[in-house]
DNA sequence: TGTACATCAGTGAACGCGCGTTCACTGATGTAC
DNA sequence: TGTACATCAGTGAACGCGCGTTCACTGATGTAC
């Protein structure tokens, strides 16, 4: 049975009919792929078995328990949406606004392109919190957001803190991404053009602090 | 065994050992209050039952299933908000920057005291979001937010489109919210005085789409 | 005021389900000789 | 080069669990007479 529904894919991964070669990888794929189109709440490691073609049993060979997998699969996401971040900076120039709106753009693309990650990232999986390896990542992740903000801060004489800025745009670029990924927007402006949004809004969140109060 | 587990609210509420007499309610609280302490996903029904002293089968005489009564809690969610925002505004002066920024402050406020509730209205629990009637309840409450900012627009010449201000606003409010009871903020900026910051931001928010571009 | 009866909010036992995890096992692999 | 053997990534059957929901039932209530 699960020969039959074993994909093109599982094949060329495979060595041979018992040993599957590249087991650990192929469950974090296919946990993946499955957390992406049923969502946190709807993935089961059993399907994750079953999409790998492998008995639910096999996990346990490379992985503590069902958590461990999860764990992996936020760490990773951290690790990408921090290198989609540098590339979007890099690439629209560093310590410049169009920099910072890039930056925003990356990280709205990131929850739309990976919802249910994001999800595991930033919202409540209580048990990811508390295990070090994942923080510390979703730390560094964010140092990279403060680096930006203080050399735009550096380059362009803005007085205010640079980890304050940093939280302010952080802040809001994360409730469009929330907003958005939850349909939220939708009930009450369907054809909001989010992305357009960052752009109107970033430039006057990065100066704000010159001419507030 | 269910008799032992009785509190007094519960003997209060009964009208007898076997008509319960204010079931429904009973479940709805019930339900809010494990929610709130076990959160969304942590939540069974029949779980509910045994805090309300009742078998699990009770439930199914006043709600079609376990999506109804997360519904009549999620509606409930959106009128409480509703009347926080409208208290909060006119407690500190409609049309007014205080007004506005108090509203923002409600808002965090109604996410840290009801946050199960709070990730029922606006996180992913996709039955909920179809459901007309809840959604149209999230509309009206958006719909008072607007109302405010049209009122501040009038009364201060503001030229933007007072609904793009309205979303600029929730956004940040929403991931001001956000971050805070998923512990996100905690990472990186552990002290940070959400309240604070949103009393900071307002203000600028509403008057940037003046000087923008 | 007292009795017969319809109503319907409760009971409690049972159901099927899918889950995460464990267990003793099996068989492919790669190494030592 | 060929064989013996240790290793360990897989199997598949089973476990206990709690869930949402259904079922025939029971007994308290309120109404009609």
């Amino acid at each position: 049975m699960s020969v039959m529904t074993r994909t093109p894919t599982d094949i060329v991964k495979r060595k041979s009919g018992y040993h599957h070669g590249n087991l650990r990888d192929a469950l974090v794929g296919a946990a993946r792929q499955l957390l992406s189109e049923r969502g946190v709440d709807g993935f089961s490691l059993s399907d994750a078995c079953r999409q790998a073609g492998v008995s639910t049993a096999a996990p346990y060979k490379h992985f503590r328990d069902k958590n461990e997998i999860l764990e992996e699969i936020t760490v990773q996401g951290f690790n990408d949406l921090g290198a989609r971040l540098v590339a979007a900076v890099d690439q629209a120039g560093p310590g410049t606004i169009p920099g910072m709106v890039a930056m925003g753009h990356a990280y709205v693309s990131f929850a739309i392109d990976e919802t249910a990650v994001f999800r595991l990232m930033f919202g409540q999986h209580p048990a990811l919190k508390q295990i070090e390896h994942v923080s510390s990542t979703g730390r560094g992740c964010f140092g990279q957001v403060i680096e930006q903000v203080e050399l735009y801060c550096l380059r362009n004489g803005v007085c205010g803190d640079p980890r304050a800025i940093a939280l302010e745009l952080w802040t809001f670029v994360h409730g469009a991404a929330s907003l958005l990924i939850d349909e939220d927007y939708q009930k009450v402006a369907p054809g909001i053009d989010v992305q357009a949004m960052i752009t109107s809004v970033t430039p006057r969140l990065l100066r704000l602090q010159v001419e507030a109060k």
